[in-house]
RNA sequence: GGUCCGGUAGCUCAGUCGGAUUAGAGCAACAGCCUUCUAAGCUGUGGGUCAUGGGUUCGAGCCCCAUCCGGAUCACCA
């Protein structure tokens, strides 16, 4: 950073001494030089043309003699192909700079002060009638390492989790609990409690069609054409209508339905939590939707009244936004009762009163895109100043090889067998390598199988753009060859045995490295891409994409590989280089530690 | 039909602000490399009409327009 701005700042001295024109220092295009290049930066001369007046190689010309000029500590020489000026930066620059890298705990990082805004996240939002899956996964890790990256980016972050607590879903597996249950409790069973929760979830619904089948039949018996007899009978279902029921009583605050609803979500939760913990998120302020269906009612009253919207004859609430190019949109039905959006309205409302939010981001599948369009013009309206600028971080779905990952349809994948699944993976994997692991305890065995398993799921799953659709192929995801979380980890325990070793033979690197040191163009560039995180880290949170941070990663790894095959560190004889290589060893670990804790995935030191 | 998003190698994916005669990784296939700081690695070979057609300019996978294909959404469901 620090070479590029100083080159970037002479440019535009340049620019304005021998052409008379203002450049920002913003717009100098530099890049690092291609290979078969001499040189290590170049600066894109066709911008320029226009104000020299010039040929593009002349341009690049008069700049590169100007630049050797007025600042040749930096530039040591240069030369020009077409409209591309290539500087050949002095070496000592690249030793400062690796120093300035290896000398910071969190290079690239901005700070967070009591001033940085506030951001609040929004992710998980699950519905407490089954436990997680697949899906669940990619928005908890998308999540968590949005919230990481927004707080690297110097913003003050609160992680939120909105959770479905209410509904005729809930009253379906405590319908189906009561039938069937026998008073079964995750203690008895063995079961997680959202697991539990879940299996009386399907069973209600296998009933349920079973009588909607039985009944359908009968209408069609009785007359009525097949497709009208069986949304018929979806209603008339003596199950479901129990339900409806039992949701009826719960609104009314019924203490036994009550009751009953408060000990089966606390089994959820307690199972939650446990995935959760595997997963490795957390929540710095959770919000229940039982507390705050009610409140969004009150805010579409006042929206009524101050006319930004309108009531209907049947009485039902609406939100004409036909001028925002939307449709118009239901905020209460004509029973009083609120709607999905009139909820979000209400959680945004109490999330105000607890926190002066800045910015609001919710982390939601795609499928939602409108809803939160629509949110965004509603709380706006509504005098929420974050509501026009919130972000609807809106993430793609996960499809499986043989189909969609869609709950109805039933191929879902579970996220606790998952996650158990990845972790024993990697336990085989480290067992096939039981030569390496001699020394290692079963506990720090298994710990580091837990490292690497997660870091395989959460790798797999990062590494794509959030917001397109992803593919998870069960058997890809656990191989731990190619571009995968275990292939960084790997190497950057490897990084870290080198140091352990260089320690133990007494082998320091001091805080001031020798500036006379000869560096290799792969030296060079490795310090260049490790320079590199800070902009990427940048691109990240100005992008919400942390999938760029997975690939950074992947891509500097795979760099210092190479380079790891040429150079035998410990072995090297000059002592300068040692040094110097040690350092580049230990920067790049710590870079790549930094950004896949950004990711939420932790590096072992030793696997 | 309206709106939004996607289409890059057989498969899964990168591709930064539009930059360099040759668009990159991984998987799969084939051929090499462990006496060498951890081979979960490295090197090499083959594999591409960047969906299609126009446009913008010194230059387009990237920007604009049109078309085709795929997905999402447009509920008194959440």
């Amino acid at each position: 950073m620090e070479i590029s701005n100083k080159i970037s700042q002479a440019v535009v001295a340049g620019i304005r001494e021998l052409y008379g024109q203002e450049v920002t220092a913003d717009s100098v295009q530099l890049q690092e030089t291609r290979p078969e290049f001499e040189g290590n930066v170049t600066l894109v001369v066709f911008p320029y043309l226009r104000m020299s007046k010039k040929r593009p190689e002349e341009t690049a010309q008069q700049l590169g003699e100007y630049l050797m000029q007025t600042v040749p500590d930096v530039v040591a020489k240069f030369n020009v192909v077409k409209g591309f000026l290539n500087l050949v930066i002095a070496p000592a620059q690249w030793i400062l700079l690796l120093q300035e890298i290896r000398s910071q705990e969190r290079f690239g990082f901005r700070p967070v002060t009591d001033e940085s805004p506030l951001v609040m996240i929004e992710y998980s939002s699950p519905n407490t009638n089954k436990p997680l899956h697949l899906g669940h996964v990619r928005n908890n890790l998308l999540g968590w390492a949005l919230a990481q990256v927004m707080e690297a980016n110097g913003n003050r972050v609160v992680k939120t989790n909105i959770v479905n607590d209410r509904g005729i879903h809930i009253c379906k597996s405590m319908l189906a609990w009561l039938r069937w249950g026998n008073g079964e409790t995750p203690e008895t069973s063995g079961k997680k409690g959202d697991h539990l929760i879940g299996d009386y979830y399907v069973a209600f619904d296998k009933h349920y069609r079973e009588e909607v089948k039985q009944l359908a039949a009968q209408y069609v018996l009785g007359g009525l054409p097949a497709e009208e007899a069986e949304e018929k009978a979806k209603q008339e279902a003596p199950l479901i209508k129990e339900a409806h029921a039992m949701l009826v009583k719960w609104e009314q605050g019924d203490p036994e339905v009550r009751g009953l609803w408060k000990k089966m979500n606390e089994w959820v939760y307690a199972g939650f939590d446990e995935t959760y913990k595997a997963l490795g998120v957390s929540f710095d302020k959770i919000y229940y939707e039982s507390d705050t269906y009610l409140e969004g009612k009150e805010k579409v009253e006042e929206g009524l009244q101050k006319g930004f919207f309108y009531r209907r004859p049947d009485g039902s609430v609406w939100a004409d936004l036909t001028k925002e190019g939307l449709d118009e949109k239901l905020l209460l039905r004509s029973d009083g009762t609120s709607v999905y959006m009139t909820q979000d309205i209400g959680t945004a409302k109490l999330r105000f009163q607890d926190y002066p939010i800045d910015k609001m981001i919710y982390v939601v599948g795609n499928e939602q895109n409108y809803h939160f369009q629509v949110l965004s013009i509603l709380l706006d309206k509504l005098g929420f100043k974050w509501g026009r600028d919130l972000v609807h971080f809106s993430y793609g779905m996960v499809e499986l090889p043989n189909g969609k990952m869609k709950s109805r349809e039933g191929t879902v994948v579970d996220a606790d067998d998952l996650i158990q699944t990845m972790i024993e993976d990697a336990s085989q994997m480290s067992a096939d390598k039981v030569n390496k692991l001699e020394d290692i305890t079963p506990e720090e065995a298994r710990e580091i199988a837990r490292i690497v398993g997660m870091g395989a799921l959460k790798y797999f799953i990062l590494k794509v753009d959030a917001r397109k659709n992803m593919l998870f192929n069960p058997e890809e995801s656990i191989d731990f060859n190619g571009n995968t979380g275990p292939f960084i980890q790997y190497t950057y325990a490897r990084i870290r045995s080198i140091l352990r070793k260089a320690k133990a033979q007494g082998i320091e690197v001091p805080d001031v490295l020798p500036t006379t040191a000869q560096l290799s163009d792969k030296e060079i560039s490795l310090i260049q891409h490790l320079n590199n995180f800070a902009d990427v880290v940048r691109q990240a949170g100005s992008d919400y994409n942390p999938s760029c941070i997975a690939n950074y990663c992947y891509d500097l790894v795979k760099e210092y590989n190479q380079f790891y095959h040429d150079f035998s560190v410990l072995k090297e004889e000059d002592k300068e280089k040692q040094l110097v290589r040690l350092a580049l060893s230990e920067a790049v670990s710590k870079v790549v530690r930094n950004g896949l804790g950004l990711l939420g995935i932790e590096v072992p030191e030793r696997m």
